[in-house]
DNA sequence: CGTGAGTTTGACCAGATGGTCAAATCAAGA
DNA sequence: TCTTGATTTGACCATCTGGTCAAACTCACG
């Protein structure tokens, strides 16, 4: 392992190299579904010189989902007090849906750990996330208070928006089953946005 | 391996304990997050005794997924053409969050294997589950041509009931991390009826 | 160039894991 | 009770996997 220098030039190249490996590999296989010599090679390194670079295939999991957690948690992050109520939530889910179409794998990476009890995200679970969840929510009632959009308890409101935007990343195979050659954002988007025009309206 | 003549007792019994002990395991770490020991402990056998009645690790998970489609897809199955539109919808919807709420490991189960591609389940997919999907989009389709409900991609519709739906067991934590003691059903269940008939009022 | 830090690798290890097998034990019907 | 098929298990094996290490190699810079 280098020292806590400035990282030299191929410190960087090989860093990204291998988080964008294991990006790929562990939202396709989960953390425990991968391995070592699969993320290596999918970043063009053997094995100890991946491990040259991170100390052990935990590190690197935890790299790669600390490093995107902002990543994923902007949209919600950029809701706005000020803004236009209904603008500010569509706007907030036609990003989320533009993230599951753009960034499937980052989402099936969260998926993948959630659904297993995210035994190693938990605590940015209860802390980061529950804290900027009571943020948004807060603006949420308020607007539901002054009438500018309908009442709805907030925190499902959020999770539905969640549900249905990540389904069609984390599920993908399925929704492609079922719809064939049909392109699945291509409905989603009208349909998403009518759902919550409809339910949100005053 | 037993002949195949009618299962015996013991059989029966230890094959239930099986099933049921891949269930709690496969439902929490996935496929390869598995062990074939950790099954067999958590059925009270030895690891060689379990592999007496099931051939191999994959067998037992092939198994267990066949054996349960039938359960999971049974709510839609019961999409009735001759019911209320309104009706028949929201009452599907209220099973499958029941569903959630009491077989939480199935969904998990299926979670598990979409996110990772359904390698073991992609036939089932594209083929009973397309047809069953294609015949009850036709039902709804149906429905709105005679202007029952409003007019939505069908597909999409449904998509966004499991979505809404099994998000709470899927992602169980998470949720859980947010709300804290509040039982999440408590809430989901009035949201998601509301969200449902403000959408498809016509 | 020459040199020292940074980088790469082949060989290797220990533990985990899926699966096998022959021998031992058990259960139920004749 | 005796016999035979069903059941259970300890010991074992091959492979996979995360990780180590010393030696070799490469690069940037004086």
């Amino acid at each position: 392992m280098p020292k806590d220098r400035a990282p030299t030039r191929i410190q960087k190249k090989n860093r990204a190299a291998i988080l964008d490996a294991a990006l790929n590999v562990f939202s396709a296989h989960g953390f425990r579904g991968s391995t070592v010599d699969q993320i290596a090679t999918e970043a063009g390194l053997s094995k100890p010189n991946l491990l040259y670079y991170f100390p052990s295939k935990e590190a690197i999991h935890t790299a790669l989902l600390s490093g995107l957690l902002d990543v994923w948690l902007a949209p919600l992050h950029d809701l706005d007090e000020a803004g236009d109520p209904m603008e500010e939530i569509l706007s907030y889910i036609r990003r989320k849906l533009q993230m599951s179409r753009e960034l499937p794998r980052e989402s099936r990476l969260f998926a993948n750990e959630l659904v297993q009890g995210a035994p190693r995200i938990h605590d940015a679970l209860s802390q980061d996330l529950k804290q900027l969840v009571d943020e948004k929510t807060a603006i949420l009632k308020q607007w539901m208070d002054e009438g500018k959009i309908a009442q709805v308890h907030p925190y499902h409101l959020i999770f539905s928006i969640w549900a249905l935007t990540q389904h069609y990343a984390d599920f993908d195979v399925q929704v492609r089953a079922i719809l064939g050659d049909e392109d699945p954002f291509e409905g989603a988007e009208p349909f998403i946005d009518t759902l919550y025009r409809k339910l949100l309206s005053p």
